[in-house]
DNA sequence: GTTCTAGAAC
DNA sequence: GTTCTAGAAC
């Protein structure tokens, strides 16, 4: 292993006292990390190790954990320690701030240089420790720079320098040099030039495959997108090299976060932005409701107004402040959304703060002639007086309110994280919000000036109504897929149904055929030969004694052969006909019980080998495997066997259904209440716990590896976890 | 070029 | 249910 140590001798009885740092660098390859680094160390008075991952094997590459030891371990020799790897994403950091503590603080260095320079280090190097060399260097840059998340104090660390150039990079230098080993730096986020300005185009999705204008390309996108650059550069020269872009992915993709990042729409063409009717809104219920982007954008794409083939070209996404549209970002939008609050109050955060702050106490005045308050899905369009700020600096004439869907269980209309409900709200969230923005062109149709033939105050018209204007066959294709997808699928579920049936015999329809299935037209679906392995279990468990775990006369209990989890058993009913839940019948109560109460006595068992551990009992709605089990299902889903969207889907959404649930449901209705929806299953990945959408599933397993949020109130209840009994009373 | 997803076959 | 694999996404 090898570790750069400095080992400037220290002054006698105050090595005790100094208090180690943990620097965290922040920075794709060839940001200028290690040099960082050996600068630091070259010139400090402080004891330094650095940590370097290219190297720790032995001057080759190591490993993570490899790092964590290393670095453990020199602070508590009481040195301070650079991480001197890429550290680009949350994930990647949580480890080692772990090694921060009250005796250790934790900082991170952002190297946030611009990629282009990065990209032309890591080309240019040879024999670099990372064997980061030649033309694949630039799309590792890139790809890592899409992914990057910028450090928060809310991480952990208790400082954090962001350097966007040589000069930041050299004031870094300088700080961390000057400080001896009793030092200390005072904590908090620093040099970051706009803590807000995250490039974030995922409602931009539906510019994709159209073009990446150049306003949003940031330097870590710039040699992919350098080629629709040029395009729109001529387009739109007044939008380039917005100094509210500072960083981050360029990319309007599923990797990009949520945050404050505005769409455009506008009825004029680009070059007359200025003259047209413009409306300006944020993404509403992306961050404090985690819906992510895509989805958010899906939904828009999806309103009654987009769907009428607007033509994709005249929205846009800006990062910026959208009070200050026109000041600052020389864009002139006469209407602006506001993400409110239920009540239409100023304050609380984020964009609703921000409108009501700027506009002043005209908005509030205005906004109470038009409503006290707001249901979700619900916009309120706001004439704006011309006393506001916001009207006479910014040229705003209405303001709409906005609410989205409500997640929080502490503000009226709740969905209990209901997302299925959630994008319905949504969904009628922008389109309430577009009607609202159709109707100031309708009523201002005489003031809005017009430059253009095209401009006329039907835009409105043309956009709700529809007019089959310019759309990009891609989109088209997408759109109409996703439509059908949301929309039409009982339709299709009916159609494959009755195709199903049609191949049929008559003569099987209500009876059983050979494989006893039941076919009477409202189940249609054939079991596999691959799907019989648990119904041959279960009415011949003795054949199969090596994988049982306990035979009973009502139910067979056995390991699931692909466990989801570190736990993931099966309690299998044994009774012929009983092939999944929706055979199951008031006469069923019983064996249910039975199976619940096994099923709760292996959780119980396995919670005393292993506390930690937290299950949850249920069936899925529409099971794979023929023979009605229940599964018992450690929390942890920390298996390789979990690989797949329909995997995660088929555990963490109503597709699962409790057993404590299904039991109270048959109870009093004699049934329980499937979800027979497949789309549950092609659900955006949300993290099970604190519910926040991840990208794919490396991402989300590595996510959930380190989430410990507490898990949603809907699960808490009822006994639907079952904890080991030390931890019953805490948040598991 | 590699990673990831999703559809078909079993 | 899994495996295999094409091709989409990165």
């Amino acid at each position: 292993m090898e570790m750069e140590i400095d080992d400037t001798p220290k002054p006698k009885g105050e090595e005790t006292k100094g208090k180690p740092i943990v620097v965290i660098l922040v920075g794709a390859p060839g940001s200028g990390k290690s040099t960082f680094c050996e600068q630091v160390m070259a010139s400090s008075t402080r004891p330094w190790v650095r940590i370097c991952q290219d190297t720790i094997g032995n001057g080759k590459s190591g490993t993570k954990a490899q790092c964590l030891k290393s670095a453990a371990s020199a602070l508590n020799d009481g040195k301070s320690v650079f991480i001197d790897r890429c550290n680009l994403d949350r994930e990647q950091r949580a480890e080692f701030l772990k090694l921060g503590n009250p005796n250790v603080d934790a900082h991170a260095v952002v190297l946030d240089l611009p990629a282009k320079l990065c990209i032309s280090r890591s080309v240019k190097r040879t024999g670099h420790e990372g064997n980061l060399q030649g033309g694949k260097a630039a799309a590792v840059v890139n790809r890592m720079l899409q992914k990057k998340e910028f450090p928060k104090l809310s991480e952990g660390f208790t400082r954090i320098t962001f350097c966007q150039n040589e000069s930041d990079v050299q004031a870094a230098h300088n700080t961390y040099s000057a400080l001896g080993p009793l030092d200390t730096l005072p904590n908090g986020s620093f040099g970051q030039k706009n803590p807000d300005a995250k490039i974030q185009l995922g409602i931009m999705r539906f510019l994709k495959k159209v073009e990446v204008p150049a306003y949003t390309v940031s330097d870590a996108n710039s040699i992919q997108s350098s080629v629709s650059h040029k395009n729109i550069e001529e387009k739109q020269p007044s939008y380039k090299g917005h100094d509210n872009i500072s960083s981050c992915s360029g990319n309007a993709s599923k990797e990009l976060k949520e945050g404050e990042n505005l769409a455009v729409c506008s009825s004029g063409s680009h070059a007359s932005l200025n003259d047209a009717p413009t409306l300006a809104f944020p993404s509403i219920s992306t961050s404090d409701f985690q819906f992510n982007l895509d989805k958010a954008s899906d939904i828009i794409v999806e309103t009654k107004a987009a769907q009428k083939n607007i033509e994709l070209n005249k929205f846009f996404t800006f990062v910026g402040d959208i009070t200050k549209l026109y000041s600052e970002g020389g864009l002139r939008c006469n209407v602006i959304a506001n993400a409110a609050n239920w009540r239409l109050k100023p304050g609380g955060g984020g964009v609703n703060a921000a409108i009501f702050n700027a506009a002043g106490p005209a908005l509030e005045v205005a906004t109470k002639e038009q409503a006290q308050s707001l249901h979700p899905g619900k916009a309120v369009v706001v004439p704006l007086p011309p006393t506001s700020p916001l009207f006479s600096r910014e040229g705003v004439t209405h303001v709409i309110h906005v609410l989205g869907p409500n997640m929080n269980q502490h503000r009226p209309n709740c969905l209990n994280n209901d997302y299925i409900k959630g994008c319905q709200i949504l969904h009628e969230a922008y389109t309430s919000l577009f009607e609202g923005f159709a109707s100031t062109i309708k009523t201002q149709g005489k003031l809005a000036k017009v430059s253009n033939e095209n401009l006329d105050s039907n835009w409105a018209q043309e956009v709700i109504e529809g007019a089959n204007t310019k759309h990009s066959p891609n989109n088209d294709q997408k759109s109409k897929r996703e439509h059908e997808h949301e929309y039409d699928r009982s339709k299709k579920c009916k159609g494959s149904q009755d195709e199903i049936g049609a191949n049929i015999p008559e003569s099987k329809i209500g009876k059983v055929d050979k494989n006893n299935d039941k076919i009477d037209g409202s189940m249609a679906k054939a079991w596999g030969s691959w799907a019989q392995a648990l119904h041959k279990i279960a009415m011949h468990p003795q054949i199969h004694k090596d994988v049982a775990l306990e035979i009973s006369d009502d139910v067979v209990v056995l390991n699931d052969l692909y466990p989801k989890a570190r736990r993931h058993l099966l309690v299998l009913a044994r009774s012929e006909g009983l092939d999944r839940l929706a055979d199951v019948s008031k006469d069923h109560l019983q064996l249910l019980k039975t199976m619940h109460d096994v099923g709760l006595k292996w959780a119980e068992k396995f919670l005393q080998e292993d506390a930690s551990l937290i299950f949850r009992l249920g069936y899925h709605s529409v099971p794979s495997m023929r023979q009605l089990h229940l599964h018992v299902i450690s929390q942890d889903f920390d298996s390789k066997n979990l690989k797949h969207k329909k995997h995660w889907n088929s555990f963490n959404t109503a597709f699962f259904l409790d057993s404590v649930d299904v039991l109270e449901e048959v109870s009093s209705h004699g049934k329980a209440t499937l979800r027979d929806d497949e789309s549950l299953l092609s659900m955006e990945l949300r993290c099970h716990r604190c519910r926040s959408a991840q990208p794919n599933i490396p991402r989300l397993k590595s996510h959930i590896s380190n989430c410990r949020a507490p898990f949603p109130p809907s699960l808490l209840q009822n006994s639907r976890l079952v904890l080991a009994p030390c931890n019953a009373g805490i948040d598991p």
